[in-house]
DNA sequence: TCAAGGTGGATGCGAACGCATCGATCCGCC
DNA sequence: GGCGGATCGATGCGTTCGCATCCACCTTGA
C-alpha cells in the first residue's frame, strides 16, 4: 500500500506541477480511446477503472464540461448514455504521455528491474478484476496486443 | 495500483460494516503505541504513515477529539506538541485487530502464498521510505523484531 | 543581540469524496 | 398488459482532501 501511494503521489504531483489534469481523468480517457468510435457506457467505464458509480458519474460530468468527451442518448436503454473521446480527449491524452512515461521511469521504473517488475506483475495480477485488467495487460493471455504500446517490458505493456 | 485499491478499498470496507474508523487511524495509533511512553512529535507521525503535513495535523485533531491520543506541549520546541495514545486508543487498536487480521487475510493472505508474499515484499520495500518502513517490516535488517507481532511470513511480518 | 531565513504546525477555501437516496427505465413473471 | 423488483445514473449533504498561506518559534550568522 505504502509503495504504491508514494509512487502514485510522486507522478501524479510530477504531472500537476506539469498543469494536466489528476491522472483518473488520463485512465478514463484511455479506456475511451480504445473502444473509439464504438462508444461507451458509464457502467463499463465503472469496471473498467474500478471507480465507484457516483465516481464515474461525476467524472464524466467534468470531462464533459471539460470538452474531452460527449455524452449522447443511448437508443438501446433510454436510462443510459453513451460516451466517446473528443478530438480534444485525444489531444491530451498525447500531450500527456511524454510527462506520463517520464514520471512512471523516474518513480517506478529507474527503481526495479526489467524482471523485477515482470515479477511484480505476475504476482498482482490476480488482484485485479479481470475487465479492469484487459486494459492494463493487453498483452496478457487472452488479451489481444493493441497499436498504442510504445515499451514493452517482459509481461507488462507501458501504453499511451 | 490497481491492485492495491481493490484489496485497500476491500478491507477498509469490512472494517467501515464492522463500525470501525478508517484505517489511517489505526495507523497512526499503531505508531504511537509503538514508541509508548516517549511521546510523537506531530512532524514524526508524518513521516512514518507518509500522510501529508495537514494530513496529520487534522488526523490528529480527529484521534484527539475522539480521546484517542493527548496533545501536550512540547517542552524541547514550543512551536510543536507531543502526541501519546490514550488507554482509549490502545483499546480500539485491540477492538480493531481481529476484524483487521480477518480481512487482511480474506482480501490478500488468501490469495497468495508465502513465498509470493514474501516476493513482494521484498520487491516493493525499495519504494518505501526507510522511516516509514521500520514499523511495517519489524523483522527486517537493521529493525529489531519487537513484541505485538502475531503472525509472521518469510519476510512480512503482520503485526497488530 | 538582533535580523533574516528556516521549520513545525494550523487553517480558510474550494474541490473531490462517500453515503444514502432518488428518479427513470428495464426486465421477468403472472 | 401490468406489476414488482432490479439496474442505470444523478445528486444533496456532510466529511475529507489539496493547496496556499499564515503564525509562532527556532537557528544561524554577523
Amino acid at each position: 500500500m505504502r509503495a504504491g501511494h508514494v509512487v502514485f503521489t510522486a507522478i501524479e504531483s510530477d504531472l500537476k506541477s506539469a498543469g494536466f489534469p489528476p491522472l483518473v481523468w488520463y485512465d478514463a480517457l484511455l479506456e475511451l480511446r480504445r473502444v473509439g468510435a464504438d462508444r461507451m457506457r458509464p457502467m463499463e467505464l465503472e469496471r473498467h477503472t474500478l471507480l465507484a458509480q457516483y465516481g464515474v458519474s461525476r467524472l464524466v460530468a467534468r470531462l464533459a464540461g471539460a470538452g474531452y468527451l460527449t455524452i449522447s442518448p443511448c437508443a438501446d436503454d433510454r436510462r443510459g448514455h453513451e460516451l466517446q473521446i473528443t478530438e480534444s480527449g485525444r489531444a491530451l491524452l498525447a500531450d500527456m504521455w511524454p510527462a506520463y512515461a517520464a514520471a512512471i521511469q523516474r518513480h517506478f521504473g529507474g527503481h526495479i528491474s526489467d524482471a523485477d517488475a515482470a515479477t511484480l506483475a505476475r504476482l498482482l495480477r490476480g488482484f485485479v478484476p479481470s475487465p479492469a485488467r484487459s486494459s492494463l495487460f493487453p498483452n496478457a493471455p487472452g488479451c489481444a496486443l493493441e497499436p498504442g504500446i510504445v515499451a514493452v517490458r517482459p509481461s507488462v505493456a507501458i501504453r499511451d
